[in-house]
DNA sequence: AACACGTGGAG
DNA sequence: TCTCCAAGTGT
């Protein structure tokens, strides 16, 4: 690290002044800031755009107000609420740790970073935006805008997904973390990284701390923070078997673990499957076969091409009771979280 | 430590 | 089209 650094205050003070003049004040979790609508909030905004979140953070807490409705809730409908955003751990984590809020600490949210990061789905930096934000308590946070801030002001070399990295940026994190106003360093700091300290176009000419930010100085700001290495994404086939009789559509439920846990989804046969061989089929009435245009769906670690096959049926086979399956009312629709594609093709395809 | 885990927007 | 990646956590 350089030694050209301000003093932690002097950093701290000139963050803050910009968040007063420059920072977001209106944002639908800058109001009220109970530590459930702020945990809410960082859990929705993990690794997800501030565009894309609000709106599901509106259903969200209009259907959930308080982490008790929340922990009521069947998991389906929570599902429900987090279809497309994505990351569906986080949904599925969410409503474990409103259970484990409401059962062991009887609703009220722990009041220690420890206690906070020992609930599901709550890690370090979310342990500390929560403390922070909600409870004005001294905590840091090493989200992806402060990685950007702090790689590029100290000219941090490496990836941050890297642990030796990642420890340097919550040394020099904590270090800039103020005792006073700790809740709006939080956010002036998330601020900073989204609207100024950008990952394309940053405005560093109109930057609070462009005078001593090692990066500008060396005109190298665009090489941080240090991109993840890259690795070429596998592609995986699959073919999703819409299997329709009159207004409803046959789904299976993804194990609770892996892409998808919890979603509900096609019946899927493999790529080179004869999808008439589908044992839940056997003995019904076959109406009308079309092959529908396939396309692909690209995670976060592989493609998948997907070859829709739709298969209209003259009724309902009496083998399909289980509890891992329903039959979607294309007009009711049904209280469940589904996997994009899926979605899609309900929407476009049927 | 490295990988699993989604999706949609930007360039 | 394709790549990169946006308020990370769990295993």
């Amino acid at each position: 690290m350089n030694s050209i650094a301000k003093t932690s205050k002097q950093f701290s003070d000139a963050v803050l002044a910009w968040f007063d003049e420059h920072g977001r004040h209106d944002l639908p979790w800058q109001h009220n800031k109970t530590p459930y609508r702020v945990w809410v909030s960082e859990i929705m905004l993990q690794q997800t755009q501030v565009t894309t979140v609000i709106p599901y953070y509106q259903r969200f807490m209009q259907r959930f107000p308080d982490v008790k409705s929340l922990a009521a809730a069947e998991q389906d409908e929570v599902l429900h609420l987090w279809t497309g955003l994505g990351y569906y751990a986080r949904a599925r984590n969410l409503h474990k740790c409103a259970q484990t809020v409401v059962e062991k600490y009887a609703g009220v949210f722990p009041s220690t970073v420890a206690e906070l990061e020992s609930l599901s789905g709550i890690g370090r930096s979310t342990a500390g935006a929560i403390a922070s934000i909600s409870m004005g308590q001294y905590a840091a946070i090493l989200d992806g805008n402060v990685k950007r801030v702090l790689t590029r002001f100290h000219a941090v070399e490496g990836w941050p997904g890297n642990k030796k990295v990642a420890d340097q940026l919550w040394d020099i994190a904590e270090r800039y973390t103020p005792q006073q106003r700790t809740a709006d360093y939080t956010q002036a700091m998330m601020d900073l990284g989204a609207t100024l300290c950008t990952r394309s176009k940053p405005g560093c000419e109109i930057c609070p701390l462009h005078a001593q930010c090692e990066a500008y100085a060396q005109n190298r700001v665009k090489e941080f923070p240090n991109s993840k290495p890259k690795k070429d994404k596998p592609v995986k086939t699959t073919q999703m078997v819409l299997v329709r009789h009159d207004d409803e559509i046959l789904l299976q439920q993804q194990p609770s673990t892996g892409i998808w846990g919890g979603l509900w989804i096609f019946p899927q046969l493999s790529i080179n499957d004869d999808a008439l061989s589908l044992p839940f089929l056997q003995g019904c009435d076959i109406k009308a076969v079309y092959e529908l245009e396939g396309f692909r769906h690209t995670f976060s670690h592989y493609h998948l091409d997907i070859k829709p096959i739709r298969i209209d049926i003259e009724r309902k086979p009496n083998t399909i009771n289980e509890s891992d399956q329903l039959w979607y009312s294309l007009q009711q629709g049904a209280n469940v979280g589904l996997a994009a594609p899926v979605k899609k093709l309900l929407e476009t395809q049927l």
